[in-house]
Order: structure tokens, then sequence, then C-alpha cells
DNA sequence: TCACTAGCTGTATATATTTACACGCAACCG
DNA sequence: CGGTTGCGTGTAAATATATACAGCTAGTGA
């Protein structure tokens, strides 16, 4: 979690204060007067340093180029993560394409993430191309549970069957095959469990 | 409804898509540069007329003060519709069994509430028991959407075709018939499109 | 025809805002 | 001890912004 002097906490607290009550940010001098400082470059001195800590983002050169991180933001958004590079953790930063207003608490487990689906290995389970699957983050996984696994880098969305110290990853789909790992050869990583998907677009006639 | 012209409802999508991509509104200069007029009056008067209607709110002598009324902002929540009561609107109280924290802006054309779908009539489109089905309340459809349709007080979802004078309510399984209305007997209305859907749980095996 | 609104161009200017530089003091770390 | 960070004061200047005034063209309703 983002490691804040009490003193920042509270420039983070006015500036959530401001964009709530006027919907903009405040400048520096708006800091200033709140806070009883003599200066602006104290105020400026913080944004830097809340900046330096990823709690805000700050824009140069324009005025009130100030916007919170999607993390100290609003809790109720969800990271889309896009293609993840290879080696990547799914979250970092270079993965997350935008980020959507929807309650994490709308899932059960709590959802994460948002990951796009690609392919349609996973068509007999309802989850189709391009749909965006809400994922909880978690290294455990039942039978039968659909999770998001890392092969050899590769991050793969199917089902979950463990067989003693053989692991299936099953498809959904009779065109695909299973993917069997035993533990020798490839890495197997387990990121997280399915537990929803959110669809966008008109349904179209499909012929 | 606000009444804006073609040209103020561009300038407040432009507003709204700052507010969206940036996080602050625009300035009159940026409002100039989008637009491509040669001064910043131009923007300045468009930003007095939204704020003669309603449309925004201006504070004067202060960068950036633009802000979206509360009836043309963002909300953030969507009502979720679960049983119809009978001749009832679909969007009355009676009808709402709680709002969920989704971004009605999530799904084009904008959702205006989600409807629980009971059966598995449209399964081959995609559309699952149980599923919730972001809806845009309209009485438009062309053919080959699915559609919120009501038929006689009762409420379905179906892909539309109208051929001549004669509508068809087709469902995406082969176990069910369509509907069809020949603009005698039985009284039809378009309640709305579906747009997007959401699932939740996990997506345990289901043999 | 007149008054009014929508939509602009063009010019200016006051003010709002960011941001750099130079210092000072205290606390903490290796 | 020397270097770093947190937290400020004070000053100045470059830019970013808001906003007034003067005018122009069209369309619209009385």
């Amino acid at each position: 979690m983002l490691e804040l002097t009490d003193r920042q906490t509270l420039i983070l607290a006015f500036i959530r204060d401001t964009l709530a009550e006027r919907g903009i940010p405040p400048t520096r001098a708006e800091i200033m007067d709140h806070f009883g400082f003599a200066s602006p470059n104290a105020a400026q001195a913080h944004l830097r340093a809340l900046a330096r800590r990823g709690a805000i983002e700050l824009s140069a050169g324009h005025s009130r180029g100030i916007r919170l991180s999607p993390q100290v933001a609003d809790p109720d958004t969800l990271p889309l993560i896009g293609r993840v590079a290879a080696g990547a953790p799914i979250l970092a930063v270079e993965n997350i394409e935008t980020h959507h207003r929807i309650a994490p608490s709308l899932f059960k487990p709590r959802a994460d993430y948002l990951l796009r689906v690609r392919g349609d290995s996973m068509i007999d389970a309802g989850i189709r191309d391009d749909d965006l699957l809400a994922v909880h983050a978690t290294r455990e996984a039942a039978n039968g549970q659909v999770v998001v696994a890392r092969v050899d880098d590769e991050v793969t969305v199917k089902r979950f069957r463990r067989r003693g110290s053989i692991i299936e990853l099953l498809p959904a789909n009779p065109a695909y095959e299973p993917i069997v790992v035993d533990g020798s050869g490839q890495s197997l990583a387990i990121e997280g469990r399915a537990v929803g998907i959110i669809r966008r677009g008109e349904f179209s006639d499909r012929p």
C-alpha cells in the first residue's frame, strides 16, 4: 500500500475533497491557502512528493493538472488488462489499458481486475472472445473452477483440474486440446479465478 | 429534457470526454483547439449558453471552472430490475431490486438499467439464465438486435425482426417458438435494446 | 423591418497558475 | 559526519486562462 506521511495524507484528502465539492482539483495557491502556507512552493513540493509515491499524477504546464491515481481515487473501479506482456506481473502498469467504474464487490469473491478474453477456447462455458473476465486474484483453485493461469509466461483462461500431481487446464471447446502439466517440464502458476464476466456491445445477429 | 442545439451538444460531449480522459474540465483554449475555432471567445460563448440552459455551471475567475450539472453528469449506478409487475413501467420503483455501482457509460449506447434474465431462450446468443442484461431504454430497434419487449404485459428478451407489418420476436434456442405479432391481436411495445451483459459467480463445472 | 439568438472572428488585458531558484531547520540513516 | 528527505519561507517570472469589447453572417419570430 501507499506509504504517506501524515501531512501528505492531509494534502491528499484536501485534493479529494476539492474534487468532490467543486468538481476540479485545487491549484497550488488554493492548497497554500487551505493549509496556511506562506508560499505556493510548499504545496508544489507536497504535490511532487505525492506524485513520486504514485498517489497522484501531475500533468506539467496545465492548470489544476492533478489527478488522483486510480488506486487512490475511487475504490469503485477495476483495471482492465489487455494483452499481458510476457514475464510481467498481470497488474503491472504496462498491462493496464484503462479503468472501468464497476464496484469490485459486485462479484463474489471480490474482483481485482478485468481481463480481456482472447479467443473462443472457453465458449461452452459462456465465455466469448472479447469478453471482459472479472478475476479474483488468488493462488487457490478447486477442481472445476475457471482460472487465469500462467504457463511458461503465457497467460490463459481455462478450467482447472488436479489429479494427484498432474494438473490439467481444460478448454471448454472441443476444437482445443487440454494443457497438461505434471510438475516437471513447464512452469504453471495460478493467477486468479474467474468470478464473472462483462460483455459490451449490441447483440447483433451472428449467422 | 434539456434543449440544446447540435453544436452545444458537441461542446458538452467534449467537456464530458475531457473530464473522463484527463480528470479535469477543458479550458476555453482547449475547446477552441478541438473545434478549430479561431477565437477563444467562441468557446466562451458556448459555455455561457450551456450554463444558461443549466447543462453546466461556471465558476467565475477560476481556471477550468466548469462543472457538469447533476442532470447531465454521469451517475454511477444502475438499477437492477427483477421480476416486472404486470402493467407497471419497467423502471417503476416496485420493480427495482437494488442498485449496482456500474457506470452506465461503460456500455454504448449508455445502459439505463439492468434486467435479470429468466430462462434460457436466448442461450445461443450467449445470454443465460440469471444474467444481468444491460438495457438501453429506447423504442427503436433494427433487425437482428436483441430487444426487451413487452407483449401483453409480459416482458421478454428476444431478437427483433420486422417484415413489413409483421414483427417477429425470435428466441435463440431451438426449443422455443418465435413470437409473431401482426398488429391486430396482441399489443407489442419495445422497451429497450440489450447493450451488454454482466454475469456473476464462479464458473463451476456444469455437466 | 426590428429585435433576438446562434455561431463565429479578432484583439486585448487582467488575473490565475505553474514552476524554477535560493534558503532554512529538523529528523533519520549508514 | 555527510547525504537524504520532510516541510517550510520568499521571490520572480513565464505561461496558462478567463473574459471583456467590437463586429460579422444567418436564421427566426413578431
